[in-house]
DNA sequence: AATGAATGAGTGTTCATTCAT
DNA sequence: TATGAATGAACACTCATTCAT
């Protein structure tokens, strides 16, 4: 015989189907359904479906059934590969982060000078950004909307892309392209200029091309730190 | 992507002695009670709860119950001076905008260098921040969850507090203390290394004090742009 | 400013306007609304509706909505004055309970011989479990869904019955109208005889009428125990 | 009050490779799996597992998928050896009375004394609801959620082993030992007196260990009955 | 002007049941 | 036969909004 009874559908009856997770480390996301391919395709559905649809209209707005549908999926279904609707916020915006992760190391294989690296990199940033714009300004909406240690994930996902900066100024100063400089507030500068593409696209978006932003911007947040050496080469100009 | 935000669980049903407004500009707040005096007076308790409740755990987590609770007033009496939810979160946001336009302003009167200015705009404004961290976070996001027509009331607000910032760093320029550059663009850099102080407070907050994050930040975002004559001076440090 | 933010509907937020409840004794029911007298009648009104239907389709297959239709409210007002639906079910057994500690007792006043008084108890008992028979039918079938600590109310309320019964015979036995006996277990006795009645009423409805029923069982349960003192009166004939 | 109980979430869509029941006994349950040994093997491991969870945590809130991995099966494979949940907790009663009207008579084996055989029954009837005291308990908080139609299968199982009871007692009558009595009341009472153990387990078995209760039972439900003869011996002794 | 009880549509979540494999 | 992923209707509970007083 096992434990008491519990009452009420909604509190979920001890140590029934529930998911396993908050055991493991709280970016696991313990899935009902074991298949390995089926969850990893069936959770990218549902979380680019999440993406598009919290990006538009905002988390809370959002209903799990709107997800459903968008995914092409039942209802039900979505809690066979997440926990709870904070769970789909989760991995939506862990997607985004992941992308910013991956795409920019990606464009920077092959680019040798430091300087060029640096603004390559700026440049990659302000693209994704401009690619995924709603999605990046939902990171700053909802981030606030996950549990607590949730949210430890996300800021661990920023700041693995800050570093990302951080080395290519780093190796700069390093290179004596950049004269000595506060490198991670610099890179704090350079992140949030990406970010501000669409935190304030309202206002830039109509001044400013892209690619008019990105070389402004440049002019304003790297070419004011470069030494002579630095200077040397035309590494600015794309 | 999808039709924007909006919100509202309730569709207002025809009739009723409902508020006149929409028919007006979109930034005026109808209230049922004529009397400007208490009108101003319950607005501002209201607002004021509202800013607290929102500013902790967001908007769509705020009730309205819990607002009226805080005010010390009924639920009823809430919408005698607000239209609806919508109505007092734009007024919440726009309180928070105006201390920013009201308060960076006092404290330049009789500031007279150029340079000492903008120095103080930028060191007011973060200091502004770091008071109403929560809120400034607020205004990142929750604006989106107003109604579009209303957004742009608080994008107005944000206009006017950069031009403050841009007025400073024209100001420079022409004096000849900084040299010619993007001063919009420079000027949304201060205003985003202001802002940033309560966005990324979970990374900066640890290792900087806020008059460690300002003087740092100056030398990034000012000192490199000052001209042999600006840098005569030491009104960089405050 | 207050705590960090909470997400998820239903997760209630911290100190929002959830029910004091459970601060206090399980048993006390704290309700949204502060008026005594209403909360007194609607809260009559809500658990008489809810007595009704669990009786006559269980716990688990009534629905708060059909509750609310049944006493005439809407579905939310049962949430002003219970905090969920666990708690009607705990004021629905306790008004059934209290119907069983109310009645006996009064009928008891003036019955003076203590055989009389026992068999007034049981046959009284008989009577309400058979007004009540499918309410009787629920504390059985129900008081395991309720959560542990109320359940505790339940039981508490069901000694407080059986203290009646015992004290009869316990007096029965002082009087020298009955002979020594487990009065505790004799007392049991009688109260699984009067809720057989419910119980078992599948079986026994159709082969005895209330009267018989309560006639022969007193010749089982009552008679074998007399003294010849006690058996000198006719007592045991109504 | 009402119409009855009757559950079921989901109405049967029309059609579809339904189970051809219900034309049938009520008490058939077909099964969709020809060969009868597996059919036999599968059933038993189901219900099993069936009452198990049951018993812990009631009816509603068990689940078919939890039943299916107590029983080591899939959730699909429950649906080709029984109907619907209802049909599990079906057999899971019938299991349990089965139980009662099995090994009751199993133990009378060789007892020949009527007051001996009546005494071991009882014995035998309370120590079985000891060893299944929360199925017991099931079958008091369950068969009404039973379709009408089956439950008259539990009752019919009860009747069954109360003629058990019953026999005994008519033994005891016919050969003096007990004087003449209202046989099917008493038999009733005995049953009622074994239920409690189980019904009221909370109260009394603080109180007494199983072989207290049965002896002080008796000295209440059997001895005052007895007559010289049957008190000649000291059968009620175990 | 102010109150706060009342409303009821809307949403997250569960789980009996089905069906393709 | 057996599996387990998929379905979607149903329900507890919330909260913006109204309105009688």
């Amino acid at each position: 015989m096992r434990s008491e009874g519990a009452s009420g559908r909604h509190a979920r009856p001890a140590g029934a189907r529930a998911h396993t997770a908050e055991t493991r480390s709280p970016g696991h996301v313990e899935s009902l359904v074991s298949d390995p391919r089926l969850v990893e395709e069936r959770r990218g559905q549902i979380v680019r479906a999440a993406v598009t649809l919290f990006s538009a209209q905002g988390y809370y707005t959002t209903t799990i059934q709107q997800i459903a549908r968008e995914a092409g999926v039942s209802t039900g279904l979505v809690y066979q590969y997440f926990r709870d609707k904070d769970d789909v916020l989760l991995l939506a915006l862990l997607l985004v982060l992941d992308s910013y992760e991956q795409e920019i190391p990606r464009r920077l294989e092959g680019v040798e000078h430091p300087i060029e690296r640096l603004c390559t990199a700026i440049r990659t940033y302000c693209a994704i950004v401009d690619r995924w714009r709603d999605a990046t300004l939902l990171t700053y909406r909802s981030t606030k909307s996950l549990r607590a240690n949730r949210r430890t994930l996300i800021m661990d996902g920023e700041i693995r892309t800050n570093r990302i900066i951080e080395a290519c100024i780093r190796a700069c100063v390093e290179a004596g392209h950049i004269r000595p400089v506060n490198e991670q507030l610099l890179a704090y500068s350079h992140v949030m200029f990406c970010h501000a593409w669409a935190l304030k696209h309202w206002a830039l978006g109509g001044r400013y091309s892209l690619d008019q932003y990105v070389r402004e911007g440049l002019r304003i947040l790297v070419e004011p730190f470069l030494t002579d050496k630095g200077r040397a080469q035309d590494a600015i100009e794309p």
